[in-house]
DNA sequence: GCTAAACGTTAACCCAAGTTAAGAAATGAA
DNA sequence: TTCATTTCTTAACTTGGGTTAACGTTTAGC
């Protein structure tokens, strides 16, 4: 259940056994049905997550129409940062696509373990640089390229979102509507 | 010269009078006339800016094209974060629009201010919380708003843009080209 | 395995932004 | 003040995404 953890937060960090099973202590498991929300819009944002199986997406509502802003698989660490920076209410709901494991860290915990464990203020940080990292690719994404580039580059760089993800949360999340997506494939299926 | 920065640094963290003297004395003071580059994409962004007066633009190349990403006026803190965080080469140019004066501070120095005087972590984490957040709006703006309510939102929230900033780079701020721009300006007129 | 729900594609029509080019207006620098 | 440069607007035309609705397919969950 923990070797996933243990591996992606030691290639990160160097802990020693002790401080390693310490921090695995501090872990909830929570298991989430398709569709289930994990985290809702308006609440504030607790915990930070890491998904052991399964696979989950950020979305909003804009004016009755969900906006997936991003898609996220096994072995990652996540958290709405901006909830979790400003303290105020989430902007985002998390839902699981599939069924899906996730072990849940506090920022109560997390926050400890910056005081106990140094090294973990690394982890902390890694984490914050990757977050905006993130955002700003998506960023950048959405304004240095058009609809059909975004879809193209999508399908190079994680394909697995096309496996995994269904079609309209995938068009949402290119800033397109299902029908478009539908029509950019055709487009680039004709091409060939 | 150093009214304002004294000012605003002071409403952030505290610190008393030698302190904030140390501080001044790392500064540099550059002056750039309109249209000068401040930095140019590709170099690594070694510093950060405190403009004193006038106002810039952060921008970069796409296919020949100048693509806006933002504006910044007096008594800001400004840095390409990016660059900074990941020591990588700067993906913004950052420009002068009107003659701007500027203040420097070396990364070097910030860090040894980090490590000399604690409350300094303080103001580089409000450095680091506000470019992510800062990041955060633009990019909700994008996906979330058509061009027209961009425009009209930018008019409510920061007028001076349009006092100050040629409209052409406006219209690539707002993800639209000059003509558009135009054209939605029309729209609105004849609503009237 | 069955059934309802979810999903993907297509068509027809609309509309707004892109492109290009031209000309008018405003502005900066000498 | 003048002139070159920059900036803004407009027009004509093209392109591609949005909308709506229909239909067929797939899939989840019992």
């Amino acid at each position: 259940m923990y070797e996933q953890i243990k591996e992606v937060v030691s290639s990160l960090i160097n802990l020693n056994e002790v401080e390693l099973n310490y921090f695995i202590s501090k872990l909830q498991v929570k298991h989430f049905n398709r569709k289930e929300i994990i985290l809702q819009e308006g609440q504030i944002c607790r915990y930070a997550y890491f998904i052991n199986r399964g696979c989950i997406r950020y979305f909003h509502n804009l004016e009755g129409e969900e906006i997936t802003a991003q898609f996220f698989f096994e072995n990652g660490w996540y958290t709405d940062y901006g909830s979790y920076l400003s303290g105020t209410a989430s902007t985002q709901n998390i839902q699981a696509i599939e069924k899906t494991e996730i072990l849940l860290l506090s920022k109560t915990d997390l926050y400890n373990l910056y005081q106990t464990i140094p090294q973990f203020e690394k982890l902390g940080r890694l984490m914050a640089e990757r977050a905006f990292l993130g955002l700003r690719q998506r960023t950048e994404m959405l304004t240095n390229q058009t609809p059909e580039e975004r879809y193209l580059n999508l399908i190079k760089d994680r394909p697995k979102v096309f496996e995994r993800v269904p079609q309209h949360y995938i068009a949402s999340y290119l800033g397109i509507k299902a029908p478009s997506l539908s029509r950019i494939r055709k487009r680039i299926f004709d091409k060939k």
